[in-house]
DNA sequence: ATGAAAGCGCTAACAC
DNA sequence: GTGTTAGCGCTTTCAT
């Protein structure tokens, strides 16, 4: 840093010719001969100058090529977690061919003080991606719709001006209620995602099943009822995390009249309530039957396989990289459900007699 | 975007104030009345002006407020490792009250074409963070060298302008060994982190052995034998992920000849160790001893704690992130080494007689 | 305390 | 083909 090195005047000076020239030269966008180019390359080699200096084209062009991701309230938990990894994975991967970078984002914290993150409010981004989805009054959103910058939502209220990517995943837990049902199963738990930011944990009544915030939570739910099941109990947990899943499972699978299978809203919830059916001596598949969503590979589950309803997450990322690109260039892309299916492991089988 | 936005002229116009003396209204840097300032706020409201550009601010002031995190070649085993995750964590953590952005940034690929990353090449960013490490020569540290970003390298050669940190983990493996000895064992099997890019798994012999390019793994191994431990054999994986550590186990495990205790030169790894000898009848902590390094927490080992060597993640994260910060102020920070410290689990017991 | 003017480094019209 | 001329939106001397 420091010294601020050549720039293309610099460059246009040594090579005997008008910046103009010198920057098609680089750019490579119009006439321009192939001695007159190489003339240019050989001076800015000479000058060790290393390309033009990306804020002056951004400034320019009134683009700065960067995609801003806002990752939920707590980024560390957003990083935990295997799902938002694998989509942002696929997104980094379909945006860097494109000379788009990834800028990380801290949502703000919507509980905690209205003071907004200085990157939200002003870093330079031509569009944001929203792994947060949530409700169109999160403050994240509404920030960002201030500043106009479009937005792509993954599983959320659809914007004003953006796009929206989902899964199909009210279907998914449909079809995997259907298919319990068909095992003979008639009581069904759920252990459900959380429902807000409260991190609230344990059995939710109705009064509470009336107030998810979470929209995500709220369609898995819905799907299973779609599918027929009505849920004995409803678990609520502060977090997919094994470690919550595993106390549901505790506590659901404790006493005479436990469920023969546990519906789990992720898989790491339902890894977890495998977890624990196996500490309390219970055969998973046979005695218990367990499923989740997301299809994420568990290797330290084995030799289970854990069923579940698979979701393409790294296709999601794309996805959510090309409907940004399109924003960028313009375009509205339309609003994008991705297909769910269903995968059969060990952990579910006929309901026990 | 399309319609680009008022701009702090159109501001100033409204406010009936000169351009600069509205500069100054956004900013707070200079004297200004605070009625001024007020009318210049107010206009900014009626033309839902959202403040200054960051591309102005950026081009005038010569610098982005963007670091460059350059990921590992595969981005996404970089997002999959949750020991990178973390440091990552820490590091958006920091750099975000600074106002500094977090810009991912793909490794160029090594082996494949010479063509770099675009992002890589010309993406605007002040200081780069090389999460892989690695050697001075590695080409992604040639062409940001080339371009003048100054690097915080993360456990790899020192750069030439910019910071180094890293943690003693070589010191901690050597610590390790000395308690396995302490505790009886003898035959202690190895089971390493790649070697280099070429994903060999298996047994490496001493003439593989001498060729480690992956500076983590050659230091770890270091560390052991420092502390007095020659190996009965090196398993090498490749990649850090708990089904190659599962496959090392059961080849290591099985047989007259196995060794009482392994170590692993990632929790990972040795998590993966820990299922395998399970899978094998092998009571872990009795008949064999296992132990890690890097201190992760893994739920679904329970009811075991793995044994490990714990290295401070987060603060590490945070470490680099100050660093880079630094850097960007001018400064030259010292290299960093982190401490580690022992972590005693339930993996690990005295060599069975 | 405020305004005028210069220019950060670059690209895009347009003229030659 | 190449050069000339304007800015992109902002901050920052330097006058006033």
């Amino acid at each position: 840093m420091g010294a601020r090195g050549p720039t293309l005047a610099d460059v246009a000076q040594a090579a005997g010719v008008s910046v103009s020239t010198a920057s098609l030269a680089f750019s490579g966008a119009g006439p321009i001969t192939a001695t007159t180019r190489q003339k240019v390359l050989d001076a800015a080699a000479a000058l060790s100058y290393v390309g033009p200096n990306p804020l002056g084209r951004q400034l320019r062009s009134g683009r700065s090529g960067i995609v801003g991701v806002v990752l939920g309230d707590a980024l560390r938990r957003a990083f935990r977690d295997p799902v938002s990894i694998q989509v942002l994975d696929g997104l980094v991967q379909t945006l860097g061919p494109l000379g788009l970078g990834v800028l990380l984002v801290p949502a703000v914290d919507d509980a905690g003080e209205p003071r907004a993150d200085p990157l939200l409010e002003s870093a330079g981004m031509d569009v944001a991606v929203l792994f947060s989805g949530g409700r169109a009054d999160d403050s994240s959103r509404v920030t960002l719709d201030r500043r106009g910058v479009p937005v792509v939502v993954i599983e959320g209220d659809p914007p004003e001006h953006g796009a929206l990517i989902g899964v199909d995943d009210r279907g998914g837990m449909a079809d995997l209620a259907r298919r319990l049902r068909a095992l003979g199963h008639e009581r069904i738990a759920v252990v459900a995602l959380p429902f807000g930011g409260d991190r609230r944990e344990g059995v939710a009544d109705a009064e509470r099943q009336a107030d998810i915030r979470w929209l995500v939570t709220e369609r898995r739910l819905a799907g299973i009822r779609e599918g027929g099941v009505e849920p004995v109990v409803v678990w609520e947990t502060p977090a997919s995390l094994v470690e919550h899943g595993a106390a549901a499972g505790r506590a659901l699978l404790t006493g005479p009249d436990r469920p023969t299978a546990v519906i789990a809203l992720s898989d790491l919830l339902a890894s977890g309530v495998v977890l624990a059916a196996r500490e309390l001596g219970l055969r998973v598949g046979h005695d218990v039957s367990v499923a989740g969503i997301d299809g994420l590979d568990l290797p330290w589950l084995a030799p289970d396989v854990l069923t579940s309803v698979d979701q393409p997450l790294r296709l999601k990322g794309e996805s959510v990289g090309l409907a940004a690109a399109e924003l960028l260039a313009g375009g509205s892309p339309e609003p994008l459900v991705l297909p769910v299916s269903f995968r059969e492991g060990t952990t579910t089988g006929p309901a026990p007699s």
